[in-house]
DNA sequence: CGGTATCCCTCCGGATACTG
DNA sequence: CAGTATCCGGAGGGATACCG
């Protein structure tokens, strides 16, 4: 007993921080990644996994579904054989390039920053 | 041997996403509550713990010098008794105040996504 | 008041093997 | 080609007690 605090409700999570919704959905190691390259092209599985440094199989296929589930990115699934999928941003997952550019933009001011101050 | 690709080199690191930098900064669960909290007003170490639901003092500390580190945040101390330490954000700390609301932007707008299709 | 020190456990995510 | 299934180690982070 005795937390720090209550614990949370839903209220806090709603009014404080909706920043952290927008990072849980493009939080994390591989998404900013993913969503990079998929924001260019349309994607096929195995093109993503070339691309993404050393990601395992099970990583990206569970990283794809979250997105999808979060509505950003669109499976597309062609049964031919062998079988072809391709994944793309949807329409909504493509409000959130310009959050990904500002996050860049100050990635690079930060990254400027730390070198010049080392 | 033979993992999926080769070892991350630092120019992949470097060319394709300074939004990992970004998040490295402000990512993670507690750092945007803090950031949020501090770009109104200075506060010191009791109000951060208090206003932070369940936050233990030493994930508290932790994430505060981490974000000092990073030059985001400015710790002051005053030595009387009883102690008094102020936080506050750095002027380049500031610059990070657009950034946080384009994501709290986004994050709304995805809040209200996820409600109307539920 | 503003923190450390310590213990402990979850779960994230890597590696590898296998499948429709 | 586009994934599952399974195993497993290690960092992240919570709870509690104590210190200057």
């Amino acid at each position: 007993m005795a937390t720090y605090n209550k614990t949370v409700n839903e209220n806090e999570q709603r009014c404080c921080c909706p920043v952290e919704a927008t990072l849980s959905v493009i939080g994390g190691k591989w998404k900013p990644l993913i969503l990079w390259h998929l924001k260019e092209n349309t994607m096929r599985y195995n093109s993503l996994q070339q691309v993404l440094p050393g990601i395992s199989p099970r990583m990206l296929t569970k990283q794809l579904r979250e997105l999808e589930n979060d509505g950003i990115v669109n499976r597309e699934m062609y049964p031919e054989i062998p079988p072809r999928v391709e994944y793309s941003l949807t329409d909504f997952g493509r409000t959130i390039i310009p959050v990904l550019e500002a996050l860049a933009q100050w990635g690079i001011k930060y990254t400027d920053q730390k070198g010049s101050s080392k």
